[in-house]
RNA sequence: GGGGAGGUAGCGAAGCGGUCAAACGCACCAGACUGUAAAUCUGGCGGCAGAAGCCUUCGGAGGUUCGAAUCCUCCCCUCCCCA
């Protein structure tokens, strides 16, 4: 029938790009095989619980894998965990999250529908909230999907099995989080769900839970989790060690370069566009040591500034980057700060928002970390007079212009 | 239902009547060094005050005391064992 779709293998080898696990694998080449033949999309999912408001490169890594089987023809399905959301994914956590209410992660929700669309196609993309089905569950469903499920089989997971093991306590709601998100490849009937490795357990649940509902059980396809700019902690968030996709270019630019070196080759793989040949070459300049880094970093930065914000932004920034780093110039966008009438530097600091508060600003000011035209200032009690225009800086990277 | 162990700053963890704004480690911030990397070193890390000092903190509310994170009472929460 319909030659809708690339042949199998040529869609393996695309779909296997930087996965960690294909579960089954022999299953998947049946779904394609069938879907080939029938002209029949798969149905694609993966799912967002919108727990802070921006999506940071490390979604990205699961939406590229999404768009690419967009590319082959595919039906994807994104769900938004409105529901999951309040409960949170004690995957890899170590103690309860905070629960959010249904208007916080609404309001979150909001902003994630507009993010993806910079990655997804909208028209092949379907976005569902799961809160759809959710909030009409009676007690006697909830309870028939409890029921599918032991508990014994729920320790088997390492976070629960640690966290039980260093006595430390597990609330009853968070072993429904992977009953829930099962549920939701049962709903929209998945062929194939995608998650990071830490979500194995998750994912391979959901298949059990789909047989359970009479369902063909889906693929689990596992992404590397990507490191934050930190290159400790998993990129989040509520780490601050992320690069929000909406970052203005200067800034991003900025928190690529300071990422670690040993990141330079993941972030290429994971999050970035470059071709394979593309990026066999940077492996192998990384492994070089004639080959700064600092030159394959630039060019990841310059690489994800595109990506989001376009040429022209990417030289900008860099540009940018240049002016306020290398050679030590002020940039010229910076904040602007009128002073009307004599001020304290300390009471500055706190009202334009550059420190927390005066304590904090006084021991920047001790500390050296404060300087007014490329002067270090020392005077914790520095008066300032309206006079002309001046440049503060505060720390490494926060500038505020002062006019008068 | 019974018995036991706990709740200390962002996290982990000391302290158990004054010298505690609270050791130490991690995280974080600044400085030096660099490639705004890492590593390392130095300093800082409740708030306010020029400093002396003052104010608010040790699950919550009361109380004892000249003085409490430390003692007492009640309450809330967590973990373990038994039932």
């Amino acid at each position: 029938m319909g030659r809708k779709f690339p042949p199998v293998e040529e869609q393996l080898k695309i779909i296997a790009r930087g996965t960690v696990d294909l579960i089954p694998l022999e299953e998947l080449k049946a779904k394609l095989q069938r879907s080939y033949e029938t002209g029949e999309p798969l149905r694609i999912k993966q799912g967002f619980d919108p727990t802070a408001p921006d999506i940071h490169l490390g979604h990205t890594v699961g939406l590229r894998k999404l768009r690419q089987f967009q590319e082959l023809g595919h039906q994807v399905i994104v769900i938004i965990g409105d529901y999951t959301g309040m409960v949170g994914d004690p995957s890899e956590k170590n103690a309860t999250r905070p629960r959010l209410t249904h208007e916080e992660v609404m309001e979150n929700a909001k902003t994630y529908e507009k993010q993806f669309f910079k990655i997804l196609d909208p028209e092949k993309t379907i976005i569902r909230y799961n809160g759809e089905w959710f909030s009409k569950m009676s007690f006697a469903e909830i309870m028939e999907l409890a029921s599918k499920f032991t508990v014994a089989r729920m320790l088997e997971r390492d976070d629960f099995a640690r966290r039980f093991a260093k006595q430390q306590p597990i609330s009853i709601h968070e072993f429904f989080y992977p009953l829930m998100q099962g549920y939701d490849s049962v709903m929209i009937r998945a062929d194939v769900e995608i998650g990071a490795t830490e979500q194995k357990f998750n994912l391979v649940i959901g298949r059990q839970i789909q047989r359970e509902y009479g369902q063909e059980p889906q693929i689990v396809l596992t992404l590397p989790v990507l490191e934050g700019i930190d290159g400790v902690q998993r990129m989040s968030k509520s780490l601050g060690n992320y690069i929000g996709i909406d970052e203005a270019p200067e800034e991003m630019f900025g928190k690529v370069m300071s990422i670690p070196d040993e990141l330079i080759y993941s972030y290429f793989e994971l999050v970035t566009d470059v071709s394979l040949d593309e990026l066999q070459e940077i492996k192998q300049q990384l492994e070089d040591p004639t080959v700064n880094p600092v030159i394959l970093k630039r060019r990841l930065a310059r690489t994800l500034v595109r990506m989001y914000h376009g040429e022209e932004a990417a030289r900008h920034a860099e540009e940018h980057f240049d002016l306020v780093h290398k050679k030590k110039e002020i940039p010229d966008d910076i904040p602007v700060y009128k002073l009307e009438t004599s001020r304290r530097l300390i009471d500055l600091m706190v009202e334009a928002g550059l420190v927390s508060g005066k304590s904090e600003a006084r021991r920047l000011i001790r500390q050296g970390g404060v300087k007014l035209d490329g002067q270090t200032v020392t005077d914790e009690l520095l008066e300032l007079q309206p006079q002309g225009e001046r440049v503060l800086k505060v720390g490494k990277r926060k500038f505020l212009k002062i006019t008068s």
